[in-house]
DNA sequence: AATTATAAATACCGATCGGTATCTTTAAAA
DNA sequence: TTTTAAAGATACCGATCGGTATTTATAATT
């Protein structure tokens, strides 16, 4: 393991607790024990450090859900490994401070346009995953055909992060649980063949 | 209008574009025209005036829809009268920068206790109301007897507040009425008797 | 008209901010 | 063994941070 992701593993925790104001260069040096030195040689800046930080968050919490997906075969089980994935993400980035894409959304629309705009290009990412997998499974009658890929789409990761954010806000990770079960027996019963 | 709520008006919405830490008092001061001097004689620190800030932003944003809540009759009417509110919730805090129970919740978990407490008894509140609605209308036989009230009202508020993560994200408000759409005519429709 | 209280402006505080120029160490290349 | 390049430490930069003591202006009270 080189230095650069020796200083992300330690710092990419405290950008997505602090938020990118919030996290000062102070934090990174205590944090990694190294001199600001040592992290302006392995960083052009404190944008640049953020932004690589915030790729290793979304590394560690939602790419390999995207792999797990991509290794499922049909709509419906998709669907379920999805849920069956957010059942345990509360523990997966419990220690990392919460969902990267709910906190760089949220934290940098009006201060760090270039953070916002990997957000948003990753929520874009995830809608147009789920509204694939359920066009998919309408033409293979797997889905009812009178379902609205996109604004389902949008439901599903409305359901995901809102219940993100309320297991974060109250240090409960039924919320997330409670949610995945209304979209495994009632969300997808409403819309399966 | 006295000086301290001219401060608030001026000071409430970048606070919620910018959060806690992203907000300086120079903005602040820059903001109302005045000086550092006139801020503090009317507000104790940056975080009484964050605190109030946000208690604003509460009342501009969500406040009004409790209102609603009350004056409507029926758990059924409840339920379409908060759908209805969050149709127009996009344009209502456009320029606030979005939702402050999803911004306070997010931003200061880990930099500010005693804002981060505020938004969690907020959601509390929230949820709590949802499934006050929710009982009644198995009391009053407008809802199934086999639905749980608390899961519900997790649902629900998850969909309000991911939608609205959403719609801010994509600056795109069909994200929160395509999801008010599913919650008037699937989700109402799945509880009700 | 003189006094008093209050609100706001001014000027300043030490601490911290992100960032950089320079020095030192280390190890690989010649 | 000498040279060279790179990594990291040190020391420092001006700017900005939140906060405060003091001064000034204003208006109400006596």
């Amino acid at each position: 393991m080189n230095t650069s992701e020796f200083i992300l593993e330690k710092v990419a925790p405290i950008f997505n607790k602090q938020g990118y104001v919030g996290t000062s260069l102070a934090d990174i040096t205590s944090a990694t024990g190294l001199t600001k030195g040592a992290i302006y040689c392995n960083f052009l800046n404190k944008e640049d450090l953020a932004l690589k930080a915030f790729q290793l968050n979304i590394t560690v919490a939602i790419k390999p859900l995207f792999r797990i997906i991509a290794n499922t075969h049909g709509s419906i089980n998709k669907l379920f490994s999805i849920t069956d994935y957010q059942r345990s993400y509360y523990d997966l980035v419990k220690d990392r401070g919460g969902c990267p894409m709910l906190r760089v959304g949220v934290d940098t629309k009006f201060i760090n346009p270039l953070l916002f705009d990997e957000a948003q290009k990753l929520s874009q990412k995830f809608i147009n995953g789920l509204t694939t997998i359920i066009k998919d499974g309408i033409v293979n009658n797997e889905i009812n055909s009178n379902t609205d890929p996109d604004k389902s789409a949008r439901v599903i990761l409305s359901l995901i992060e809102g219940s993100s954010l309320l297991a974060f806000t109250h240090d409960d990770q039924t919320y997330i649980s409670n949610t995945m079960d209304y979209i495994d027996s009632t969300f997808i019963n409403s819309i399966q063949k």
